[in-house]
DNA sequence: CTGTTAGCGCCTTCAA
DNA sequence: TTGAAGGCGCTAACAG
């Protein structure tokens, strides 16, 4: 434990070089110093047979970088699916020889300002503020003039570079989808009903408008309801005692298909067979559904990814926002497509 | 930016005193230096006013600790609800001031091997070492004589303090819910399937076989499937076609479940009216199912704070393994039981 | 190419 | 109580 670890000096001394010369080679820099590559070769034998590893603590005394980057979430760590975005960040992380810390502040402000001071406390090279649910925020003074990316959310002000999942295009693929299948004649919303704060219900309701518009198809109809599974249910139940009977359903989300699933059952009918359906979020819900709904995927594994290169990598963090596409999960909710013999 | 941060210095001469005694200030040992109540009133105010913050690489560099915790695991931070973990940790960490940081190997043992590298670099406090499925490890020659702690999962040797769910405690509430209800008299398994290194189910099973036992009542029997939501529907729909007629079933898991209450459907059984189920895992999909299902939950969030909690702590680690308790999520997929009035 | 020198900010004796 | 001094391990400018 307390052996002493191997430090630089007993590479130098190993190598039979100054500690200069072992620390330019260390560094990267043995070509600019012109450093003979036999010198080199030594140096790094002597790394390899000590096992020696720089002291990270020492190097940031002096360089002030860590190679770490801070995660700030609020709920994004815990129970939902979007952790993903952690394994992106992590992933990304590792690539550029980065770790990640988190901290999550459960909505919490003080919470969040404690987690923020105990990060800049360790000098991270850079900040995600990530938010579970797509929204705006303020993002806390204590930030003001750090490398920080914003993750599922944007500013006020728009002074910080922001990821977004690009719900439009999304919705746009989803009634594509319907579309190719030849179902796009009768679609009906469900689930339509915007949660303050939140961005995503009415970029994919403005997708899927204009996606019908260009096919010249108007939307059937929306029937509202939160975005919970037995709210859905409830809703849909209620509307087909009305007698309706769809053609396609575009779901808020998977929650939400899932609540209309069980709906369509009660009232004995069949998917695709007599309605077509396709949702969002791309969750592993959306494949547990018999039959599997087609969903489009929220990104956040590239998400995470995409803001820790951001933060990694040496270009210069600018205030924009980046829309990240959304794939498609593959579903056998939307019959094939009739293909011509041809 | 690059304004000079205050340091230790500033306080000292702002306080009027030398930086040793700001130092023990700090250190909270003004008491042992006998040092005037009211120079450690200045050297506090003056830490306040200049908004000092110790330089933790330089403490690092000098003490050899960190205040920070690394967590290792395979999945744990991405798709699942096991990221609650990662909740857990986050919040014990904080409480005793500590931060925390990932490392996901997604199974990889090359890669899990560069995260050590990086976290024993970076000389974490101590180290987390995870598992989505509860199972049995090899852990990295790499994490000897670390501070250690094992979280869902054993190693051979037994040589690491371990935390683990309490399984058999569990399965033995599950049971207890449906005898309580009086549903126990003819329990189907659904799902008994091990998967190999997965230690979850056979505990499941022996904690259910052990309450049967007690009450005298004999398992009426077995369907078994793998742990997935679409075998599971396949596998109980094919049952359900020999006639039988089952009075409760427990679920080893909440996808078996949800596919359980499916051909359930399909035959026209009710949950509860009909049929009782339990299942296990306590996700949220237990919540989405009509009607919600009674399920005993994995302590995620309580093994993570557990972990941390005994790495920050003082206690000296010491090879166990400790079971952590399994709530139960209430469903209404269970009989209210019956009250006798009095 | 190399050795020297100077800190980075903090903790911790030691002698005053 | 305090000032001086050493050192944690590493980077980097500078004069050979």
């Amino acid at each position: 434990m307390a052996v002493r670890s191997v430090t630089l000096v007993d590479v130098a001394r190993r190598a039979g070089v100054s500690r200069t010369t072992a620390s330019y080679v260390l560094n990267g820099r043995a070509e600019r110093m012109r450093i003979a590559p036999l010198t080199v070769e030594r140096v790094r034998s002597a790394v390899a047979e000590l096992g020696y590893r720089p002291n990270r603590s020492a190097q940031t005394l002096r360089t002030s970088t860590t190679s770490t980057i801070g995660v700030l979430s609020d709920h994004v760590a815990s129970g939902h699916y979007a952790s993903s975005m952690l394994t992106g960040a992590s992933a990304a992380a590792r690539r550029a020889d980065h770790l990640v810390v988190i901290g999550e502040s459960e909505g919490d402000v003080d919470l969040e300002a404690l987690h923020i001071q105990e990060m800049l406390d360790r000098q991270v090279d850079g900040i995600v503020y990530a938010r579970l649910v797509t929204s705006t925020v303020i993002v806390p003074d204590s930030l003001r003039d750090q490398r920080v990316v914003l993750l599922n959310c944007v500013d006020e002000q728009r002074s910080y570079p922001a990821l977004l999942p690009d719900e439009r295009a999304g919705a746009r693929s989803a009634v594509e989808t319907l579309a190719e299948a030849g179902v796009a004649g009768d679609v009906w919303v469900v689930g339509d009903d915007p949660t303050p704060h939140a961005l995503a219900g009415p970029l994919r309701m403005a997708g899927i408008r204009e996606a019908l518009d260009e096919l010249g198809t108007p939307l059937a109809g929306v029937v509202s309801c939160p975005w919970a599974a037995r709210d859905a249910h409830d809703a849909v139940h209620h509307w087909l005692m009305s007698g309706v009977r769809p053609g396609a359903l575009v779901c808020l989300n998977d929650r939400v298909a899932m609540g209309a699933y069980q709906a369509l059952a009660t009232h004995g009918l069949d998917v695709p067979g007599d309605v077509s359906v396709v949702s969002f979020d791309g969750t592993e819900l959306a494949t547990w559904l018999r039959p599997p709904v087609a969903s489009v995927e929220l990104p956040y594994t590239a998400l995470g990814e995409l803001a820790v290169e951001a933060l990694t990598g040496a270009e210069e963090l600018t205030p924009s926002i980046r829309w990240v596409p959304m794939g498609l999960v593959p579903g056998r909710s939307v019959p094939d497509r009739e293909r011509p013999f041809h």
